[in-house]
DNA sequence: ATACACCCTAGGGTCTAGACTAGAGTAAAG
DNA sequence: CTTTACTCTAGTCTAGACCCTAGGGTGTAT
């Protein structure tokens, strides 16, 4: 009867918002038990309510996870800003990311270089004797070979 | 007697060879479990007894874990040493590790390069509202910022 | 009315690489 | 002989991010 009953938000359940953010009924139900989805309102019969802001916050979730934050601190980040947090705690965590991924970019840029090495180093034909790369691991003069 | 009861090898259990091999006692069994060590002779009280060879299978399977391979990758490796192998089959796992290493480093260096853009964008005082950060993670304008 | 898609909960399983615990037996040293 | 150090098995726990199953109930279209 009156404006009061309009639903503005149109009302979805999981499956809907699950393939709109395009991740599975699973992990819509999993973030919801990891706190980063609220609990929805339930239908009569017990089915989870979903609404826009929904498939946004799994958005969120989703472009959080693709620069390497973890569940746990994309929680924060959401709670920054579902709360309205100051810039400095959200630098404080991009910081520390920053320094995570500089560390593991460092790592891997070693393992490549030893393994690159020891790769061009081995013929590729005959038996395993005497391949550089067994050697390497065997002898243990991975670090004399390329540093 | 005879020279067949000498013992060449010294016998060493457990505590020993993981202290020598820098590993800890769970991991030595651990390993035995998964097969990168093979069951090891028993004393009469059911200790677990081992000579000099078990440290440098140790010392292998953490060389190679230094260099980006799984437990199960080093099975393998461990394999193509002990029952001979081709070149060509440790050449194929090395290869195989490298350009996962690539792409590891690829997607690495894409969050740093996002993520470092965004916190140079952000003055870190204030509060959350206009974070570019947070803006965008809601937005989704990863993508455009920094390619 | 019935087929079919969708939803619910509770709980277990997956992968990686171990760490830690309990409860019991064994070895070496004083 | 007693203390201390070591070892045994079996099992549980961690983090991270889910997936899958069973055994139901619901909603809608024909």
């Amino acid at each position: 009867m009156s404006p009061m009953n309009t639903q503005i938000q149109p009302i979805l359940k999981i499956g809907a918002v699950a393939k709109a953010a395009g991740v599975s009924i699973d992990t819509v139900r999993f973030y919801e038990g990891r706190g980063l989805l609220p609990s929805p309102q339930r239908s009569a019969a017990g089915y989870r309510l979903y609404d826009q802001s929904t498939i946004e916050r799994l958005n969120f979730i989703g472009r959080a996870k693709g620069l390497g934050f973890t569940l746990n601190e994309i929680v924060l980040l959401l709670d920054l800003q579902d709360k309205g947090g100051r810039k400095a705690e959200v630098k404080s965590i991009t910081g520390a990311k920053l320094e995570q991924i500089d560390r593991k970019i460092e790592d891997l840029q070693r393992m490549r270089s030893v393994l690159g090495k020891l790769n061009g180093d081995c013929s590729g034909s005959g038996s395993v004797a005497g391949c550089p790369i067994i050697e390497a691991l065997v002898d243990g003069d991975l670090d004399d070979c390329c540093k």
